[in-house]
DNA sequence: AAAAAAATAGGTCGTAAGTCCTAATTTGTT
DNA sequence: AACAAATTAGGACTTACGACCTATTTTTTT
């Protein structure tokens, strides 16, 4: 399994005899999320993957909720560690730089901590406001390289249209995890999607205009959903 | 809270009485669902929800997966029959039938169950066979409406081409869910998203060609990875 | 009405969870 | 070496879980 940058929260771990526990307890909480699901970690089995006892991680982690959102904050900042790394290694053009960018995304899905792990980001953050926060701050920020090349690549939109197409594009790749992630039915098909959405998300990139965006096409929602059944509550 | 048709599972409930009960009993499970998260559904919840005691609850179902199984068929079941609704009650063109599913599939999202239901799917479905079965059928049937009207639109394509242009659009739509469902931080922009998506997935259903399918647009990613720090396992 | 079948509540059992406490050990500092 | 701080293991405690059992009540069938 392919390994993120963990980093020690300041203040949690005073030696580096603890600074290391904690990189150790991190992982084995990551590695759990991963490989069995939230549903399914424990702080037993974090101890126990961490290789120390159940008193000696609550020394580190007074709590569950503790542990759970130091792993989000270290799952995440690593992320956007990443994305910085995109922004500086990208090709020449604006569109190689942009087509770079959803090729990226897309081929780091084959990874299992990129497949496993942000379904499981998406799902708790319904429930778990901390959860959302930080998942919404990860895909502003995702979403910040993509807005400055729409930027370049079509002047006429505003910020406010701009926004909305890379919130878009960045949706629609991030909906492809589950079905060409690690193992997943569509895997080996990876390549080609990778190679649809490019063209497509390109072409929207430079060609829609705000009109596009503001005016519906045709056909209203409300005119399909006539005679559905539906159940008091 | 918008309800389904829930339907009982044939052989589970013998009286009427009993089909009553297994209604609320899964209308309870999908709520804790859907409220709460499925790492907090347990049969004591679902009992109280349903009205009844844990002891009766195990009598229609004797263990928790057999009643989580029935859950996702019947969740399942119920958007399947959507989707049958929606073919039959799509406008002339085949541009207009094609329009309002990508406008109805992106407006479903507006409801809770929608946005909280399938992530806690999609990140099941990567530690339960089961949820990955069901999951994948839902998507394949799903896409088959899809993939129809793309045949249509786009005759240059062959059948493989056409199916991983739906998957596409398909995914890409689904990914617009934790970004623009219910009350998520979008969800008043789901209106210029959902015209986005329409103006995009229809230039790209009518003007995708196959070269554009079968080879890469530029920039390979494995050039974006070089200076990445990985730490080993 | 009697008998059979279905449904129900309540309780028990073993297990596992998160949290907390304390004594012992290790590490770092003076 | 002596002391203080940091780290650690082990266990206890309460609560909750899924699973199971049994006696009782309700419903259906004969």
């Amino acid at each position: 399994m392919r390994d993120f940058q963990l980093q020690v929260r300041p203040g949690t771990a005073a030696s580096s005899k603890g600074q290391e526990r904690v990189l150790k307890i991190l992982k084995s909480a990551r590695d759990l999320m991963i490989t069995s699901g939230y549903h399914n970690l424990t702080l037993r089995k974090v101890a126990a993957g961490a290789g120390i006892s159940v008193g000696n991680l609550s020394y580190y982690y007074s709590n569950k909720q503790d542990l759970m959102r130091d792993l989000f904050d270290t799952v995440i900042e690593n992320y956007l560690l990443e994305f910085d790394n995109i922004r500086q290694n990208t090709g020449d053009s604006v569109e190689d730089q942009f087509v770079a960018i959803v090729n990226f995304i897309i081929d780091d899905m084959r990874t299992q901590e990129t497949t496993n792990f942000f379904p499981e980001l998406w799902a708790l953050s319904n429930h778990d406001d901390y959860a959302a926060e930080r998942m919404n701050e990860l895909y502003i920020k995702a979403r910040l390289v993509l807005n400055e090349l729409i930027a370049v690549l079509n002047p006429a939109l505003n910020e406010a249209e701009r926004q909305q197409v890379s919130l878009f594009i960045s949706a629609s790749m991030e909906g492809l995890t589950p079905f060409v992630g690690y193992q997943k039915p569509w895997a080996e098909q990876r390549p080609m999607i990778a190679n649809i959405a490019a063209t497509s998300f390109l072409h929207l990139a430079l060609n829609i205009r705000s009109e596009e965006i503001n005016q519906a096409l045709s056909v209203p929602p409300s005119q399909l959903r006539q005679n559905k059944t539906v159940v008091s509550t």
